[in-house]
DNA sequence: TTAATTTGTTAATTGTTTTAACAAAAAGAA
DNA sequence: TTCTTTTTGTTAAAACAATTAACAAATTAA
């Protein structure tokens, strides 16, 4: 039961059903693919006519395509297969973090094409902005076509306006108040670039996926655990942002309001627990209240090396995995109790580590859940060799093309 | 960008574009009456004709009426004013706590028909449920005609399941597990029965008031401090209920883990801290840990009482009150880094010393969110005498007629 | 009294879904 | 082979709703 805003709403106009229903065969094709007219027909509860008409206007922009013939073994006409004409535009997405910057290419919807590049990022905003300007007009003028880009999406690790492009405050590159999109921009005025938060768009690269299980992913929550902790949520299959394009924040929902202090001033937020610089430090016997200079030995030594010395028997580091993996479950159960979601979807580092730690998670989760229903909330990993981060800058660019059109 | 379930969509259809600006129509005659075709022309942006057609269909359903004509001295025809018939059906609104229920009938825009009559509530729930079925029967049956009843909310302090009526946990009543809806479904089959967790209802109290202010109110949260703590959530202007009903539990989220016992089994939460019973506690002195009795004099002193003491100079009141205040604004902050939302509501007694108490909650707001903008989150008061919950029940039953068609 | 202006309706047009009929293509039965 | 059956996809016609244009009604100002 959504209310209607009286204050900024859509009319719906002669166009409107059409244009939902294309919208929804756009997605069935996406989903079924490869599908005949009768399938979609069947899938959709309408008439062969209506689909030959909303297919007629898909194959007219070439964005769907007719392609083999079925031959099962049934009598009647075979069906002529459509599927998504992925070739006609490609995306570029851009995973901007603190060590270094990863670029991806995909077609327009999403696969994959070349290898994944990367260089040390700059953390100087300007000559960051030079650096990716110059690689982005090697891919955009010399491989391929600028015509042809459908859009560019990158990928911050902060708090960012997206309308402006203004990364408001991305604590671990150190940037305050710099428009990193401003000059791309100016410079690549033909082709959009999106922004996002790395946390939002790991929860996009979720449900945007293409996926052959049945999983509902209307409601669903993404943690990144990672030198920060990053959450994005997704409510009616849609994002939530909020009125600042902050919603979601909940690495800073405190576990003890007396805990850790956290790089965001505030102390004992549940990045503070959990995020992978806590984890270390707590192996390490630092107080993280006295902010501790590290040894160089400490310094060089990643969460990684943690869990690598955790399966080699190290009862130290197993017992700091297991005592971060508590705490994540009980901030888990915070986000359940809250959102309530049908899955939630966990990257980051200590994934590789599951099968150590997700006893301790799972424990954590049911302490605090009010329910023995949101108790068994679903969990799933997804490892890094995904990109999820990536994927979802993916998204960014390829998945408007999908979306359910404005409405009332 | 909402994605489309490609599991679950709603195909359009022939009639779907007046479905969509009927109720459009709806909505606007609804925030603007008395207003005229021409005038919903304009809001609309459309031609005449069309809003002709729409209206017509209104008014042959009777849901709207035509009144006076406007007479400002201008040239031209006069205007024909449009409103909704609010005589066309009736609400029963149910509010169910733990010492008295309370009762209101509205007419089918909510407005309250009579004084709301209350009741000393039955704790059993066999015996409650026999209770209510009277009370209704001699507002069907008597006082009112069963066929014009459009339907009956009923707010429940606890987390249920909207669809089968079944009350899951309702701690401050003690049902666990009771069906309170099938016997009243059974009784009165002709009129529909909605049930609805307290701090869900007082938010869709807020969304469906009809207000003259220009509040954006599609993303809110609404907060009720009383025995518990109630939260609701609306984003996009349809309030988040979850996989299971239970989304939006902020209170049971903890400001610290190895705080408080709270009602729920858990430690440290929210509402351990602010509950009515909480700041009582502390006022006494009594360690929650241990859950010391209270004498007789303490068991009837009530938070009024506590407010009254704090006016009347009593400064350990006054102290009191200041630290609830503050564990409030810091509950609060997790929901804005949480949320975003354009607005925050609260209700309870609390609210009541809200001009001794909002300098401490604005200032803790300011200690936990994450940027400035998050830290000026307006938060507004809503008075007892509002009676948001018997409100929310009433938009339970009557909202759903100018709610946006679902679509896609 | 006439012109100007605004409201609301009606008729015609256009675009879209829906129904119904049909053509195309293939397998199976006679 | 030939005919029947079945399924796919298209086309024509019908139904329906938004849109446009024209017009009638009602009122004020000149």
């Amino acid at each position: 039961m959504r209310k209607i805003n009286p204050k900024n709403f859509t009319l719906a106009t002669r166009g409107t059903s059409r244009e939902i229903n294309r919208q929804i065969i756009l997605t069935l094709i996406r989903t079924h693919q490869p599908v005949s007219r009768a399938d979609l027909a069947r899938l959709m509860e309408t008439n062969r006519a209506n689909v030959t008409f909303l297919v007629n206007e898909l194959l007219e922009e070439d964005l769907v395509r007719e392609g083999a013939q079925g031959n099962e073994k049934v009598r009647g006409r075979k069906p002529t297969f459509l599927y998504l004409n992925s070739q006609k535009s490609y995306a570029i997405a851009v995973d901007v973090r603190v060590s270094r910057t990863y670029m991806m290419i995909t077609d327009s919807i999403g696969k994959q094409i070349g290898d994944i590049i990367s260089f040390p990022t700059e953390l100087d905003p300007n000559r960051f902005a030079h650096q990716l300007n110059i690689r982005l007009r090697n891919i955009l003028e010399k491989d391929f076509r600028m015509s042809d880009c459908q859009g560019i999406g990158i990928i911050v690790p902060g708090m960012l306006d997206q309308k402006s492009g203004l990364v408001i405050n991305a604590p671990t590159l150190g940037w305050k108040n710099v428009n990193i999109l401003a000059p791309l921009r100016k410079e690549f005025d033909e082709v959009d670039v999106y922004l996002e938060n790395s946390g939002k768009a790991c929860a996009l690269s979720q449900i945007w996926a293409t996926r052959t299980d049945n999983a509902d992913l209307s409601d669903i929550v993404f943690v990144s655990v990672s030198d920060g902790v990053g959450v994005g949520v997704v409510i009616n299959g849609e994002l939530i942002r909020g009125r600042h394009n902050t919603a979601g924040e909940f690495g800073h929902v405190p576990l003890s309001i007396d805990g850790p202090p956290c790089s965001c001033g505030a102390s004992g937020c549940w990045e503070a627990y959990i995020s992978n610089l806590s984890t270390l430090s707590r192996y390490f016997g630092k107080d993280q209240r006295q902010r501790q200079p590290r040894t160089l030995e400490e310094q060089n030594f990643t969460i990684e090396d943690l869990i690598m010395r955790a399966r080699g028997g190290d009862s130290k580091a197993l017992t700091t995995l297991h005592t971060t993996a508590r705490y994540l479950g009980l901030g888990l159960a915070s986000i359940i109790n809250a959102v309530d979601p049908n899955y939630i979807y966990i990257g980051g580092e200590i994934t590789e580590a599951w099968d150590l730690i997700n006893h301790e998670v799972s424990s954590a989760i049911k302490e605090r859940t009010l329910t023995k229903d949101l108790g068994t909330t679903p969990i799933r990993i997804v490892p890094a060799i995904e990109h999820p981060r990536l994927r979802g800058a993916v998204a960014l660019v390829t998945a408007p093309a999908f979306a359910a059109p404005k409405v009332a």
